[in-house]
DNA sequence: GACAGAAATGACAGCGCTGTCAATTGGCGC
DNA sequence: GCGCCAATTGACAGCGCTGTCATTTCTGTC
């Protein structure tokens, strides 16, 4: 019925545990037998039994994709994260589950055990805000399990993939200065994210390296979403002076005060400026489409899923990636209704 | 180190196999035998090995969730129904897999062929367009794998879940004929999806109960994307007499029209009437916010991993569940431009 | 050409569970 | 109180692989 490791051996003339070698790309096994296997493999078209491979050894040849699905409102960035991680670990011959965690609910370190204990997880790729959750990091270290992260905040020791985001930021703050914007707004991220950290400061550095002022009030906060976006532009439309351009810190917010301008009959970009960040596919299918920094989800997927794959091969010990960032110039930010100074 | 059956079975003074009745929920167990190593269970923290079960057994706890990731643009449309999936395996102690699959690409088979010889896949769920792939339901029917089909094409002799599609389209066209709208044209999608059928079906039947004629002028071929939805805009708008209302067949296309209409220097709802299908997020997201029919994906996720958790428990022999859809009535439809008879 | 040591291979048990089939227990009629 | 059948439980092998350790086959050396 089903072609198993013995079959393979018994074709080859050679010993189960040969082949398993083999299987298993260990080294000592002399080159001509190694072909001679593989070749017996290939034209019976036999295939590793993951199950037994995982109750008799100490891998599991499978990994867990981690996500908190409460903080994540853009659903397709997750999409694009997990579709790069599931290309590296088909490649690698690994399987991939996905495992939503909820941050808030007491009960994730309990799924993190179950999913350890049960399925004998060989490794972890998580995307934010788990990849700086201390509870959970620590449970992992104490499970000895490798993980790879998406965006960590800390840099020293983590492994996966990052993007220079205040500098991203800085950069698009400072294409707005450079426009001839003066008083520019930001509407933070969710506080735990890194992403939030990093983009409001590449907005202050940008403001302070044009020796412009950094008021409070053009800072407030948002939760990443479209509709917290809309909150945000209101209260600063609200402001006596209200400023001629909004950084926001992602696209869905973005949208959200795009949004909002045309509910108060605002013209973007002649009476205000709006950026993003993220270029998620909506940021071309706004109306003007938005200005905005790319971050390539996939390829971070698949870079933090390929760092984990070294890890769990035991070559090095991982390293954390920079992917480079590129601005998105569209037609949502131009010059300032009129030319100050 | 690792609790196992047998601990348990110890434990509770029984033997290994009495303990893996209960496990297994087979009926030929002693009432109060049963509470005793449930209890034990519990109180010991034990966790079955779904390798050993796997490998022991024939089932193998794993369903597997088939996408074609060429022809779904919507990635929040399968982030949803995953979602869905994820939740309803994890209440019954399933595992799931992802499984992008290339209905272009010719290996697809061979995928298919290898996740069941690999895992031993108990189950699969599938969506559109693969719900109505000859050869991989051929393939399924060989393997003899149980499968759950969302907005599968053919109803009888299909498992899972479905929507009156083209009803709904009906009353959505119904609505705009209301409005007093005669020219109404439609964006078709993906000629190999179910719902591009079925929502150019129910836009002919609401034109064919109103006494309007059908147009061919008035029905363009799209994709589902964004994109799609421009270029099919923009070819209506070159029309001699265009449209006053254009009924897409999924949001992100009506999202393109609106762009096109932009474009054009049309405003929405005033000169020309929008309407979608899916109410994505995006649809309340744009402005004005979107006239569409309300899919319930995550709703149709669980109910159709629900009918595939029935036919593996072997009970019954699934059910095609239809679920309501709704009008959800927003600012990009309107009466027409100028009141017509 | 014999020998040490490395390289390559094999024998065997066992991972944690379930299928099969046999053994035990309990209930009921007479 | 005995026999019979159904309900309940258990013994045991084995799923397909890998870890451990033993064994064989090469190298090169003196």
């Amino acid at each position: 019925m089903r072609v198993r490791l013995e079959d393979v051996a018994r074709a080859t003339g050679v010993s189960p545990k040969t082949v398993s070698r083999v299987l298993n790309e260990e080294p000592s096994v002399k080159e001509s037998t190694r072909q001679r296997v593989l070749a017996a493999m290939e034209s019976m078209n036999y295939r590793p039994s993951p199950a037994a491979r995982g109750l008799a050894g100490s891998r599991s040849f499978l990994v867990a994709m981690l996500y908190d699905n409460n903080d994540n409102p853009a659903s397709t960035y997750l999409a694009e994260i997990q579709d790069g991680v599931l290309d590296v670990c088909d490649a690698n011959r690994y399987s991939m589950m996905v495992c939503p965690l909820r941050l808030r609910g007491k009960d994730f370190i309990r799924r993190l055990d179950a999913l350890v204990a049960e399925h004998h997880i060989d490794g972890v790729i998580m995307t934010p805000p788990l990849t700086d959750d201390a509870p959970l990091l620590h449970r992992l270290k104490e499970h000895g399990v490798p993980h790879a992260s998406i965006s960590p905040q800390r840099r020293e020791g983590s492994i996966g993939v990052c993007m220079d985001e205040p500098q991203a930021a800085k950069a698009l703050v400072q294409h707005l200065i450079e426009l001839g914007h003066r008083r520019i707004a930001h509407i933070v991220g969710i506080a735990n994210h890194g992403a939030s950290r990093w983009r409001l400061q590449g907005y202050k550095e940008a403001l302070t390296a044009a020796g412009l002022p950094y008021d409070p009030d053009y800072v407030v906060q948002g939760e990443f979403t479209f509709g917290s976006g809309v909150m945000a532009a209101r209260e600063l439309f609200a402001l006596p002076q209200f400023p001629t351009a909004i950084f926001a810190a992602n696209d869905d917010m973005a949208a959200g005060v795009m949004w909002a301008a045309y509910e108060r009959g605002l013209k973007v970009p002649r009476d205000l400026s709006v950026c993003g960040f993220d270029d998620t596919p909506m940021a071309t299918q706004l109306w003007p489409p938005l200005t905005t920094v790319r971050q390539p989800s996939r390829e971070m997927g698949k870079l933090a899923a390929l760092q984990l794959m070294e890890l769990l091969r035991g070559r090095g010990t991982g390293l954390l990636v920079q992917v480079p960032y590129s601005l998105q110039l569209r037609e949502s930010t131009a010059a300032p209704p009129q030319a100050q100074g």
